[in-house]
DNA sequence: CTATATTCAATCAAATTCAATCATCTCCAC
DNA sequence: GTGGAGATGATTGAATTTGATTGAATATAG
C-alpha cells in the first residue's frame, strides 16, 4: 500500500489532491491542508503548479476540476440562429454525398449545418475555406483540408488570390456552396470581391456544384457577382418560385426542394413544390 | 567473473526498486534505503542511473513511475497549459516584432502564447498555419492569412505539400517557429513528416527565422528532422547549456535567454501595454 | 458604498534533499 | 601479499522545499 511514512512527495501530494477533487468537484485550500497535513502555503504552491500544467482550475479559496467542455469555444458560433429551413436544406444536401467522396464546403450557416451532419458518412475528404466548418470537423475522422487565404472576419472564411494556388492543385467531386444572393442572370453574388473570387475558383475545380440557398436568397443580388459565365448543377432550397424553377431546369440545373414534409427522403420528394 | 554472493547485485536492486515503484506510484529515497538496507547515497546513484535509462521519473525526495501519457496530449486542448517559462519566452519574442511587420506563426503552445500578446502592436500582417493561433487572432485588427494544407489534429496545424503553393507566394519578415526538439546537428525536429515539410518551406520564405523553445526541447531530437541544411537566426529559450550557446553563437545564431530576472520587466511591460 | 474578514502572493529562515568528493571495503589478478 | 578497479557509505556545501509572516488583493457583510 502507499501508506508511506509521514513525508509526502510532491507527486504523491498531487495524486491525493486530484483524488479530493475527483470526490467533490471543488475543495478549499484549508481542506486540502488539513487532509494532507501540509501548510496552506505549500498547498497553494502545489495548486498553482498543477494549474499551470492544466490539471485543475484555480478558484478563490481553493480549486475546482477542469471542465472538458471547451473544445467548442475555439470558433464560437454565437450568432448561430438555428433555422428549421436551413436544417432541412442541409439534410437534403447530405443525401447527395456518398462514402469516400471528396467534397468542398463553402462558408455560410446552411453549409455549416451540413458539416455537422457528416459524421454519418465514412472516409470523406473534406476541403473547406470556412473556419467554422473546420472547427466543426476538427474532431471528425474524415480527412480535412483547408484552403489558405486571407481571413475574412465577417464570414470567417479564407478568401482572395492567395487561396488560388492551392485550389489549382485539387479537384473535388462535389462543391457545396453558400451565397448571399442568387439570380439566373448573375448566378451567386456576395458582398466581398475576394470571396467572390474564391467561389469562382472553387467552382472551376468541382465536378459538381451544389448551391444551398434558402428562399430568401433566391432572386436577389448582392454586391459582387461571381461572373457572367457561372456554373451550377444542383440547387437545394426550401421553397422556390415555379417560374424560376422552370428556367433553372431548362438549363439542366436540378432543383431540390426540401419542404416541410420531406426531410429525410428529400431526393425522392422533389416532385412536390412546397410553396 | 561476477561472484554471486550474499550482497545485492545492481541489477537485483533495480528490480526491487521497480517492484516498490510498481506497488505505489511514488517512493521516497529513505523508504528505498530502508527497504533494501543500503545507504541513501547508493539509492540516489541507482535512481539516477535508472532515470538516465528512462526507467523512472526522478522527483525531489524520491522517484515516480514514468507516465507515457504526458509527452503528447492526443486530443485534449492542453494549449491552455499555462507555463511561466513559456510566457517569458513569448514575452521576449514579442519585443522582436515591430509595427507593420509581416510575421509567420507556427504551431505550438509557446508560439500560441505569443499570438495572444500581439494586441499591443499595430498593423501586422500575420501568416499562420495554426488553427489555434488563428482562433486567437480572429478578432484582432491585424491582417490574418492562413496557409492551407491538410489538417493535423494533434497539433491543430495545416501541413503537408498542399501548404507549399501558397507559401511560395509570400515572404515574411520574421517566422516564429515551435518545435518538438532541437539539436545543433539536425536542427528542428517533429513527429510528423508533413509538419517537418511545411516547417522547411516556411523557413525558406522568411527573412529571419526565430525559434521559440523551452529548455526541455534543447538537445533532443524527435522523429523527423527538417533536413541537414537547416537555417536559424534567433533562438529564444528560458535556459540553455553554456556549451550549446557557444556553438550556436559561433554559427551567428543569436541566443536570447528569458530568465527569471527578466520576468518582472518583461511581463510588467506587456501587461501595461495590453491595457 | 464602506468596513471587515479571507485569501493570496512574495519573502525569509529552517529543514530537507541533492550531488560531488573522499575514505574504505571487496573482489580479483598478478 | 600487493595493487587496481569498482562499489559503498559518510561528509559537506549547494540547491530545493517547506512553513510562517506580511502586506496586498479579493470576497462578504452591513
Amino acid at each position: 500500500m502507499s501508506g508511506n511514512g509521514h513525508k509526502l512527495l510532491t507527486a504523491e501530494r498531487e495524486q491525493r489532491i486530484m483524488q479530493l477533487l475527483h470526490d467533490s468537484d471543488v475543495v478549499t485550500v484549508s481542506a486540502i491542508s488539513e487532509a494532507l497535513g501540509m501548510s496552506e502555503a505549500t498547498v497553494r504552491r502545489d495548486l498553482q503548479a498543477m494549474h499551470e500544467r492544466g490539471l485543475l482550475e484555480r478558484v478563490h479559496g481553493g480549486a475546482a476540476i477542469k471542465q472538458e467542455s471547451s473544445p467548442e469555444p475555439l470558433f464560437s458560433d454565437k450568432e448561430e440562429q438555428f433555422s428549421a429551413e436551413k436544417q432541412r436544406i442541409a439534410a437534403a444536401a447530405l443525401s447527395l454525398i456518398h462514402d469516400h467522396d471528396t467534397i468542398f464546403l463553402d462558408g455560410g450557416s446552411t453549409v455549416l449545418m451540413l458539416a455537422r451532419m457528416l459524421d454519418s458518412l465514412k472516409a470523406l475528404t473534406i476541403v473547406t475555406n470556412s473556419l467554422m466548418a473546420a472547427a466543426q470537423l476538427m474532431e471528425s475522422p474524415h480527412r480535412l483540408i483547408l484552403t489558405g487565404g486571407e481571413f475574412r472576419a465577417i464570414s470567417r472564411t479564407l478568401v482572395g488570390p492567395l487561396s488560388s494556388p492551392i485550389l489549382k492543385n485539387i479537384v473535388v467531386d462535389k462543391a457545396f456552396m453558400g451565397t448571399m444572393g442568387f439570380t439566373i442572370s448573375d448566378g451567386m453574388s456576395t458582398t466581398d470581391a475576394n470571396e467572390a473570387y474564391t467561389k469562382t475558383r472553387v467552382m472551376e475545380r468541382a465536378r459538381q456544384v451544389i448551391l444551398l440557398a434558402d428562399r430568401s436568397k433566391l432572386g436577389c443580388s448582392s454586391f459582387v457577382t461571381c461572373g457572367p459565365d457561372w456554373h451550377l448543377d444542383v440547387l437545394v432550397t426550401d421553397a422556390i418560385d415555379i417560374k424560376m424553377r422552370q428556367e433553372l431546369e431548362e438549363r439542366d440545373i436540378r432543383v431540390i426542394v426540401a419542404g416541410k414534409n420531406a426531410t429525410a427522403k428529400a431526393t425522392a420528394g422533389t416532385a412536390r413544390a412546397n410553396q
